[in-house]
DNA sequence: GCTAATGTCTCTAGCAACTATAGCTTCAAG
DNA sequence: CTTGAAGCTATAGTTGCTAGAGACATTAGC
């Protein structure tokens, strides 16, 4: 049996993140010690693991609720779950697009600055006039969020 | 004059948010109507689009407010101003290196999945195991936002 | 001139996904 | 037995907006 700190150590997320996970029902209720500390067995282990790598590929915590209720019915198809799974690569592939025109952008607005006054700054002055810009990077209007 | 509506329009900002940035002080407290409706002129309308710019470009709103509190002193130096857009370049491409590791994972999983099973999905079985990963694309720190 | 539709006002609350603080209780080492 | 680390709850803050309520202003059609 695990306490909260050590299940955080071993699994690489902070203590109140794991707290709040429990709040919002990603984790279970843990069970309390007689001084009502919660204690965490393998499959809190698991489970949170499952939802940090998840995490870490970008996945938001509804996308990981509905991949573990999947994984909690293995009987099922996994239709759903490659559903999610290829939602969240189109999404990458989105924010990738974008990241690389903005990449581009800035590179020419620090390359082009000859670092001089503020009047003069290929910097500020792009920033005033997107077509100064070479491609359209503006933000369509869905959301890369974190 | 442009009432908040036509500002917003002009520039492509949506209503509420001219406000909130007026409420954090990116914009000066407007002129008013004999009705107390906002009013803008010119300068406000490029200020604001500088802003939208900025952000497009990823920026953050406290870079965005160092960036303009140096537009408005032309007369020093732009090193500052070059430093903001490299500082955001270099955030830009830590985020397009993290985003190229998640996409190849990503892959990975969709394409290793036979459909079948949840009990035989691959999406499950990598999520539960990252060393089933080509990749170390963990979560170092800092997240990839827009 | 009147009315209806739209636009604007303030204020509050909410989103994601945590993080931080305060003020307590419990546990483990020495 | 004492001390310090680790745990508990509850609340508030972060970023960059967005949505809603309910009241006032402006504009267009008739
Ligand atoms: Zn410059
Ligand atoms: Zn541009
Ligand atoms: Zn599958
Ligand atoms: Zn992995």
């Amino acid at each position: 049996m695990l306490t909260i700190g050590k299940l955080g150590a071993q699994a690489g997320v902070k203590v109140p993140t794991i707290r709040y996970y429990e709040q919002i029902g990603l984790l279970p209720e843990a069970g309390r010690s007689a001084g009502n500390q919660r204690l965490y067995g393998r499959k809190a282990l698991e489970r949170l693991a499952f939802i940090r790598h998840a995490r870490d590929l970008g996945f938001t915590l509804e996308a990981i609720r509905d991949l573990l209720s999947l994984s909690d019915n293995p009987e099922q198809p996994c239709v759903a779950a490659d559903a999610i799974a290829r939602a969240q690569l189109a999404e990458v592939e989105r924010r990738l697009a974008r990241l690389t025109a903005l990449k581009a952008e800035l590179e020419r607005m620090v390359v082009q600055c000859a670092g001089g006054k503020i009047a003069d700054c290929r910097v500020i002055e792009v920033l005033g006039d997107h077509s100064l810009c070479s491609t359209d990077h503006r933000h369509p209007e869905s959301e890369d969020s974190p």
